[in-house]
RNA sequence: UCCUCGAUAGCUCAACGGUAGAGCACCCGGCUGUUAACCGGGUGGUUGUUGGUUCGAAUCCAACUCGGGGAGCCA
């Protein structure tokens, strides 16, 4: 007999109606009267459920009757028209077969839960609608990343997750080591001797791979990378992770506004391909978890982003008459309250802000004209703040060397890096996306923790 | 790391110095079209941990642990 997948029959009940096959899935719910009852199945190809009827004419009825919530079945039956209100069609069972049994104490309960609760019981949420919807979309939006990129003759780059770069400069790192611990070798003057270490010497996992996508970019001429990422910050927050992931494209010959215009356009692209694709889930995003989350993401498809200066922005902020907590002065960087209310009141939308003092940012980013300001970019979004971070690249090799020395770093730790300026060296520009911010702003899910299958955060790493 | 709020049954919460309760879940029974089904009955607690104040602490105080929100760091 054919087996049927439940996302089949939704999306072409007409060719399976009064016809028979069988599906298998885990119990939903399940109500039952007397003689007959009802079994909500899941069987983890589509978001809702298929309504199977069952009667006394089943040999184990009793036994099905009092089936616990996430029994694993396969039933065999015919597709028939619905009664009910809720469902146009269901499927009248002929035989139920118990494939796994669960048990009473099963604890996602046919109710709401909250999202703390669900948290603590990370391997069982994955069945709860809210992360049937999450994970499938954060599946979907890391295609949909693939797919921009590609269709655009980017070149996918796996940069190494272990780096030797011992000052990327983007937060603490977590160290990687096969010293045996506590008794490190250590050298005359009593320092840990990472010579006799794994890799000769001190290394950690990645915070970005931008310098090395700099170089395929030098290769290749667009490319990008999307992986995961490590930052050892002891951050509290709903919107940091010790672990996440992060698509960082390179582009060459282009400048910071071409840098703006392509993470507008994949941003766009990301949204319009979920909404595409994944109409159940985002629907009851909008329902349940954000409600106007759909009229807002129509509306950044269909607008463009704002862009505003720094220095204009600052403007905006003292003109605003808002009072906030951080004063707001020119050469400091922006607050998070800041940020908020230049998206979130002032533009009401996406916005790039654009062409920071450079002592606020780091130093590989291009000095502008003014000699004072760096060809960075922010997109801020409303209700997650930062979303991307970019800039144009310092591409000449006097400059380059002028603004690592002022930020005390070492030439010859970046050795390679300086030689890409040195040999054919041209402009080129990118940005960083946190994936798992992009899933928030797509989902309106309002904790980091809830977007990530097993979010390591600081002080949890249970599963 | 800092500020702030919280932790009571499996879950969501009430009780705010004097015998610890409800709804849901779970168990038993009823119900011939349910939709977080409904109706009746039942089980279920060292009130996060440790210490203190008090005749008496879920309730007041302290520390710790964990969680929410805000800030810093950022994506």
């Amino acid at each position: 007999m054919e087996e049927v997948l439940i996302k089949d029959l939704f999306r072409d009940p007409d060719s399976y109606l009064h016809r028979h096959f069988h599906v298998s899935g885990w119990v939903r719910t399940l109500r039952v009267s007397k003689t007959f009852g009802f079994i909500e199945l899941n069987d983890g190809s589509f978001f809702r459920n298929l309504q199977v009827v069952f009667t006394d004419n089943l040999p184990n009825f009793e036994e099905v009757a009092k089936l616990p919530i996430a029994t694993a079945l396969r039933i065999e039956g015919q597709l028939v028209e619905s009664p009910g209100a809720k469902q146009p069609w269901e499927m009248q069972a002929t035989r139920i077969e118990v494939e796994g049994l669960s048990h009473s104490d099963y604890p996602l309960q046919k109710k709401r839960h909250s999202l703390e609760y669900l948290r603590t019981i990370a391997h069982l949420r994955p069945r709860s609608n809210t992360f049937s919807a999450v994970f499938r979309l954060r599946s979907l939006a890391a295609y949909a990343i693939h797919r921009f990129f590609q269709e655009r003759n980017f070149v996918y780059v796996h940069t190494p997750i272990i780096t030797g770069s011992d000052c990327e400069g983007a937060g603490q790192m977590f160290r990687v080591t096969t010293l045996d611990f506590p008794d490190y070798p250590r050298d005359e003057q009593g320092a840990v001797d990472f010579s006799q270490d794994f890799f000769g010497k001190e290394t950690n996992l990645t915070v970005s791979g931008q310098l090395e996508a700099e170089a395929f970019c030098l290769a290749f001429r667009k490319v990008y990378t999307f992986g995961p990422t490590f930052r050892a910050e002891n951050s509290n927050t709903p919107r940091h992770a010790a672990e996440f992931w992060m698509v960082e494209p390179e582009i060459a010959f282009a400048d910071l506004y071409e840098d703006m215009a392509l993470a507008e356009a994949m941003l766009k692209y990301i949204l319009s391909y979920c909404l595409e694709q994944a109409p159940e889930e985002m629907e009851f995003f909008s329902r349940f978890i954000d409600p106007g989350l759909l009229p807002r993401l129509e509306h950044v498809i269909n607008s463009d982003f704002g862009v505003v200066t720094y220095t204009e922005a600052i403007e905006l902020l003292k003109k605003s008459g808002q009072s906030f907590n951080y004063p707001v002065e020119w050469g400091a960087d922006l607050q998070t309250e800041h940020e908020r209310y230049l998206t979130e009141q002032i533009f009401k939308k996406p916005v790039f802000v654009i062409n920071y003092p450079k002592e606020i940012k780091a130093f590989y980013m291009r000095l502008n004209d003014d000699g004072r300001t760096v060809a960075a970019m922010d997109l801020l979004v409303p209700g997650v703040g930062e979303i991307i971070g970019g800039s144009q690249r310092e591409e000449r090799l006097p400059l380059l060397e002028a603004r690592m020395k002022e930020c005390g770093l070492d030439y010859k730790d970046y050795w390679w890096y300086l030689d890409l300026r040195k040999y054919g060296g041209t402009k080129h520009a990118g940005f960083g996306l946190g994936f798992e911010r992009a899933i928030m702003y797509l989902t309106g899910i309002a904790n980091i923790r809830d977007v990530i299958p097993f979010p390591r955060t600081v002080k949890a790493a249970e599963f």
